[in-house]
DNA sequence: GTCTATAACGGGATAGAC
DNA sequence: GTCTATCCCGTTATAGAC
C-alpha cells in the first residue's frame, strides 16, 4: 500500500485544470454519490495524488460548489435570455426548452450532482444554488402567465406548472444517453410537443 | 466521549420495531445523503445504541433497501391494479395519478432517498428496484397506448410521455411540504388537469 | 434486545521536500 | 504544482456481558 507504480504509467508529471478536476469529479459524483466519494478517487481519475488537489481547491465541498456553478449560473445566464427576446410567449418558451435540453445533455452528470446532492454544500453555497433556481423557476412561470394572458396558454395555475414543466426537464438527466434509442433532438421536440402545445394547451402553433 | 447519559433520557430499555427503523433511516437519508448518516445517527434518532441495529438488519445497506422496497413494491402492488379496473384510460390513467400521488405523499422521504441513492444499493438490489420501475412505467405506457388507440389521448411517442408523466409526478417529492400553500388534493387536481387532459390531450373529460 | 468495547479500515486535510 | 508521509477522526461490523 505504500509503495505504489504511481497513477500515470508511464511517469512524469501531469497537468491538471480546474475545469478537468471539475469535469473527472461531477462523473464520480454523480455515479456514486458525493461522499462515496474520496479526494483520492478524484485524483486517481486524473492522474494525480489526493494532496495535489488542494493547490486548486480548498476542499472537497469546493469542488462540488464549482459542480453546482455549472448548473445554476450557466442556465440562468445562458438560457434565460432567450425570455427576453422578440416573440411569442409560445416562440419564447419553446426556445428556452430547447436551450435547457441542450445544456442539460451537455452537462447530464453535472446536473444529477446539482440537483440531487445540494445537503453537502455548505449552507452559503446551498442558499446561492436556491436563489438561482428560484429566479429560473420564476422566469418560466412569469412567461406561462404572460402566455396566459395573451390567450395563448391555458393553465390555472402558473406556478404549478411551471414546476411541473422544469421537473419534467430536469427530470430527463436521470434516463438520457448520448447512446440511446431517441437522439437529443428527437426529446426535445417531443417535449416542446409534448410541453407546450400539450401541457400548456397553447393554441397558436407559432412555436 | 466514553461516558454519555444515554441516548434515552429517562433511562432504560426501548424497543424498537423494523418499520421505526426503516422511517428513521428514510428521514436521514433524505435529509443527509446515505454516505453521510452513520449507524449511530440511526440508533440516536431511535434512542437505542449503533451496535442494537445489527438486531434488525444484517447492514446499513439492507435498510437502504429496505426504504427503496416502500417506493417500489408497495406503489406497483396497490397503485397499478387501478389500471385493470373499468373505465376508459383516460379515468384509469386519472386513478392513477391520483393513487400515486397520494403514495407519494405519505412516503416522500422515502421517494427522495428510492430515486437518488440507487448506486449504494448491491447490484441485485439494485436490479431489483431497476425492474419494478421498469415494470411501472411499461404499464402507464401501455394505458397510454391504449388511449391513443381509442382516440382520447394524441401523442406521437407513447414511452416518451410515459417518462415525462412520471418524472413530472415523481419530481414532487423534492418540493412538496405538507405544510405549503397547496394542499396534496389541490396539487392532484393540477396535475391531473395539466397531464391527462394537457399533456396526453385527452378529449373526453370522462375522468 | 440492548449494552460496552473494540477491531479493521478509510476518510479529509496538512506539512514540507522537490 | 505534484509528491510522500502523516495526523486525526469516523465508519461498519463483531464479540460477549447482561
Amino acid at each position: 500500500m505504500s509503495e505504489e507504480s504511481g497513477p500515470t504509467p508511464i511517469g512524469g508529471r501531469r497537468r491538471v485544470s480546474t475545469e478537468g478536476i471539475v469535469a473527472a469529479a461531477a462523473e464520480l459524483f454523480a455515479r456514486d454519490g458525493y461522499h462515496a466519494v474520496g479526494m483520492r478517487d478524484i485524483a486517481e481519475a486524473l492522474g494525480i495524488r489526493g494532496a495535489s488537489l488542494y493547490h486548486h481547491y480548498s476542499s472537497k465541498e469546493e469542488i462540488l460548489f464549482a459542480v453546482c456553478r455549472t448548473v445554476t449560473a450557466e442556465p440562468v445566464a445562458q438560457n434565460l435570455p432567450l425570455l427576453d427576446a422578440e416573440g411569442s410567449p409560445t416562440s419564447r418558451l419553446s426556445a428556452l426548452i430547447r436551450a435547457h435540453l441542450r445544456h442539460l445533455a451537455a452537462r447530464r452528470v453535472e446536473y444529477l450532482v446539482g440537483l440531487h446532492e445540494l445537503s453537502a454544500l455548505t449552507p452559503e453555497h446551498r442558499a446561492s444554488v436556491h436563489d438561482h433556481r428560484r429566479y429560473y423557476h420564476r422566469r418560466v412561470r412569469d412567461v406561462i402567465v404572460a402566455g396566459t394572458r395573451s390567450g395563448e396558454f391555458s393553465v390555472p395555475d402558473a406556478g404549478l406548472a411551471a414546476l411541473a414543466l422544469l421537473d419534467t426537464l430536469n427530470g430527463i438527466a436521470g434516463w438520457y444517453r448520448a447512446e440511446g434509442t431517441r437522439t437529443l433532438d428527437k426529446v426535445a421536440e417531443g417535449y416542446v410537443t409534448l410541453l407546450v402545445g400539450g401541457l400548456l394547451g397553447a393554441r397558436r402553433p407559432g412555436a
